[in-house]
DNA sequence: GAATCGTGGGC
DNA sequence: TGCCCAAGATT
């Protein structure tokens, strides 16, 4: 039990000056504007995995003037998606949310379904994105746990620095704690908990003098501990097989057509990692070989 | 739970 | 291309 039955109503949060928060100061990204369907949401959710929003942005909008609605995009062949994903990275995403919406268009009537299970079921779709749709584009009352939220129920109700490693039960138990009963007002505080962690509670120099929420949260009150669990790990990135395989991408990407191995062996010296690299991407299916050996995004030949 | 999967900006 | 980080999902 973390609550003492001695003082069982205490909120942590004041959910309120939160979202009074949010009201008054949110950014007015385009995916937040009135009207965006679920999916609006869930391409920007998407992208935004891992990805900063001011590359997503532009992308974004391209996508949804090219492919306003699911069955849009799942007309396309797979390459042309590969390619409209450009550098955003990680370019599976850009083959799950093809997939996934070929599957909103033939079983869901072309709507991005609502209800978290069903949202969980499709690919690329995991516990955040399922329920940042619920959340965000159909006002559910869902717990929203990305880094940023970890971050601020780490400080705000916790008082540690930062937070641990993520454990997706007990990160979604925690959140949930913290919203409203109605709907409209956890969905709500949803949104201002993820950009109060992005614009105030930020991993270095938050703005404490800013957050709405400051007087009562544990970590200023602690002193503002620096974080003490484990170390975090650090992705190495340099001379590994995400580098080589984003090489090899790039130039399909640029090419109008199938390209010989030739041009694909210039982009990276070690012949054992780049083939085993070409490997991977081709059982991903991110690339395909043609019938004369050549190599091409998928569909494109 | 741990490893893997891109890319680029801030420092 | 040093280290750390960014609205995670999948295996």
């Amino acid at each position: 039990m973390k609550t003492s039955a001695a003082n069982p109503v205490a909120p942590p949060l004041n959910p309120i000056e939160l979202i009074d928060w949010f009201a008054a100061t949110a950014r007015p990204l385009p995916w937040r504007a009135p009207g965006i369907t679920g999916w609006g949401v869930l391409v920007s959710e998407t992208m935004l995995q891992q990805t900063p929003v001011n590359r997503v942005q532009p992308i974004w909008e391209e996508w949804m003037r090219r492919w306003p609605l699911p069955s849009d995009l799942a007309a396309e062949p797979q390459g042309e998606v590969v390619r409209a994903w450009g550098k955003l990275g990680y370019p599976r995403r850009a083959l799950r949310l093809h997939e996934a919406a070929g599957i909103i268009a033939a079983e869901h009537g072309d709507v991005v379904p609502s209800d978290v299970n069903t949202l969980l079921a499709l690919p690329g779709i995991g516990a955040y994105t399922a329920r940042a749709v619920a959340a965000f584009a159909y006002g559910k009352r869902a717990p929203v746990v990305d880094t940023n939220v970890r971050r601020v129920v780490a400080r705000a109700v916790h008082g540690a620095g930062d937070a641990g490693p993520p454990s997706t039960k007990r990160d979604l138990d925690d959140v949930d704690a913290l919203l409203p009963d109605d709907d409209a007002s956890a969905a709500r505080l949803s949104a201002a908990l993820m950009e109060l962690g992005q614009v105030v509670c930020t991993v270095r120099s938050p703005l404490c003098e800013s957050c709405p929420i400051a007087h009562d949260c544990a970590w200023q009150h602690a002193g503002r501990p620096a974080y003490a669990g484990p170390p975090k790990k650090v992705q190495k990135f340099a001379g590994t097989d995400r580098q080589v395989r984003g090489k090899l991408l790039d130039v399909l990407r640029g090419a109008t057509g199938p390209v010989q191995r030739e041009q694909l062996d210039a982009v990276w010296s070690d012949a054992g990692q780049r083939d085993r690299c070409l490997d991977s991407l081709l059982v991903d299916g991110l690339v395909e070989q043609t019938d004369d050996g050549r190599f091409a995004l998928p569909g494109e030949h």
